[in-house]
DNA sequence: CATGGGATTGACT
DNA sequence: GTCAATCCCATGC
């Protein structure tokens, strides 16, 4: 796969967000097509640079192009693609993949958490999980995250070199239908119509936006 | 140094 | 519908 160029992502954040849509995610021999982004810019209240330069978000400062990953809840990991040039504070939130290849290392990935392996091993059957449907496998940020085997460590990293690399729209996805909602989970500029979904897909988060 | 709050998910009522 | 898990880091003293 021939990843997009680090221009693709410099440019304004919105565009990006829409154009995602579509494009292939791939981690380690793992992918999907994207099917929900959200848009994040410096200058509204919900995006992590809304309160300027920090440790934090230092990559959302960086050179577009590259992967802003961080910790939601302490738990999960949150795929970003940085975006506008360098200095702005902007980022697509990748949060639902429509999964293509390597569904079998998904399954086993998001299959059996930690918790249920570890705490519940008691006289009988240990490992008692749900295997989840395909359509749980990458319809969340953190599941998506979870499916591909992106942690932390992908922070900083240049989504155009990889590990995580994005490629661009295939055939059957060249032309999707996007629809516009508000962005989820966020308590301030809860307004903003950022958040953009492929309609009708399965794969889409919850809540989904109507007509999607 | 202490505190509080999440760009979520899954289990349970 | 409710709720807890769990960690990074921004903020304030």
């Amino acid at each position: 796969m021939q990843a997009l160029p680090p221009e693709f992502y410099d440019r304004p954040v919105l565009e990006v967000a829409r154009d995602l849509i579509g494009c292939t995610v791939e981690h380690r021999g793992v992918a999907g097509v994207v099917v929900e982004t959200e848009a994040y810019h410096e200058s509204e209240p919900a995006c992590h640079a809304f309160v300027g330069l920090t440790p934090r978000t230092r990559t959302l400062f960086g050179p577009p192009g590259r992967a802003y990953v961080y910790r939601s809840y302490g738990i999960h990991a949150l795929l970003n693609a940085v975006c506008e040039p360098e200095g702005v504070g902007a980022a697509v939130l990748i949060r639902a993949l429509d999964p293509t290849v390597g569904l079998e290392e998904m399954r086993a990935r998001r299959g059996v958490t930690a918790r249920s392996n570890g705490a519940r091993s008691g006289g009988r059957g240990a490992i008692d999980r749900h295997s989840p449907s395909d359509r749980d496998l990458c319809s969340g940020p953190g599941k998506l995250t979870q499916a591909l085997g992106i942690s932390l460590e992908q922070n900083g990293s240049d989504l155009s070199r990889g590990p995580v690399r994005i490629g661009p729209r295939t055939d059957g996805w060249l032309e999707p239908a996007v629809v516009e909602d508000a962005r989820v989970g966020i308590t301030k500029a809860v307004d903003l119509r950022w958040r953009f979904c492929v309609a009708g897909n399965r794969h889409v988060s919850r809540p989904r936006p109507p007509g999607g």
